[in-house]
DNA sequence: CGACAAAGTGAGAATGAGTCTCATTTACTA
DNA sequence: TAGTAAATGAGACTCATTCTCACTTTGTCG
């Protein structure tokens, strides 16, 4: 387990806390699910790993999570929605979908968020944003 | 009608010939209602707008729409998917979402443009690119 | 013209992700 | 330890989207 995990894992117990919730078991597996990975799940993928544990439950956890703003919510093209934790440092990552086999791979770029940063929009107070780039994977050309 | 319009509509027409399907009116009507809106709308709303056009017939020709390129599906971050016209021009806008009441406003930034028009990545051949800013509206501070 | 094949269609069934309900259990707090 | 509010899991439910299928329309060829 790498330390940024165990840092979310922790964060995200603490803010939990915070927010005046209750510890628990099956919401503490979620965690552990999310944490133990570094790009996007869907709810169903999560829940089906975790045997025991409710497709409420699992659901339930996500939205607190997302409302905390420890996990945010990503479209990758398919038919359900993908999962992923938030660095509370703010690093962040977008993604790049094969539309072809639905292939999803996480990237970087600094001048992106550069001009992200800079869009500012009379009327709306901005908090985060998605950038979702399609193509075709080198397998599928 | 504007002109963009009468272009958008015969540009799609005669694409759909050129790929050897036939002609239709239902699929006729779904393509008006497309040209008719400057930002996106879903399905559904298509459907309701369209008496005597089946909801099949209406998902059916916003895929082919797509396939062909002429149409372009968006995640307004609510559950259904929003679809709009894509100009062949390649003059596109990205969407503001608020997050509280669900309102959709679109923007254009050029420096944001061209940020994505300068990222490369190997093994993918980019197409298209979707980037979704989030935040409150005005009514929702 | 017909006649044929392929594309198109609409009603409704089916699917599948996500949400809701509710009786029961668990965690905190006084 | 009792009270209270949060948490849970099973399963019913909703709703967007897809699928099926019998029937119609379109375009082509003779
Ligand atoms: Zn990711
Ligand atoms: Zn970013
Ligand atoms: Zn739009
Ligand atoms: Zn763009």
């Amino acid at each position: 387990m790498a330390d940024q995990e165990v840092d979310w894992t922790s964060h995200a117990e603490s803010r939990i806390h915070e927010a005046g919730l209750k510890k628990s078991g099956p919401r503490g597996r979620v965690i552990e699910s999310l944490a133990g990975r570094d790009c996007a799940a869907t709810a169903l993928e999560i829940d089906a790993e975790l045997e025991g544990v409710g497709r409420a439950t699992v659901y339930r956890a996500i939205e607190q999570l997302e409302e905390l703003g420890l996990v945010q919510k990503v479209d990758l093209g398919g038919s359900a929605f993908g999962y992923e934790k938030v660095d509370p440092s703010g690093h962040h990552h977008h993604h790049i979908v094969c539309d072809d086999c639905g292939k999803v791979e996480p990237f970087e770029d600094e001048a992106l968020e550069e001009a992200i940063h800079d869009i500012h929009r009379k009327g709306f107070k901005l908090e985060k944003h998605e950038v979702t780039l399609h193509g075709q994977c080198q397998d599928c050309r």
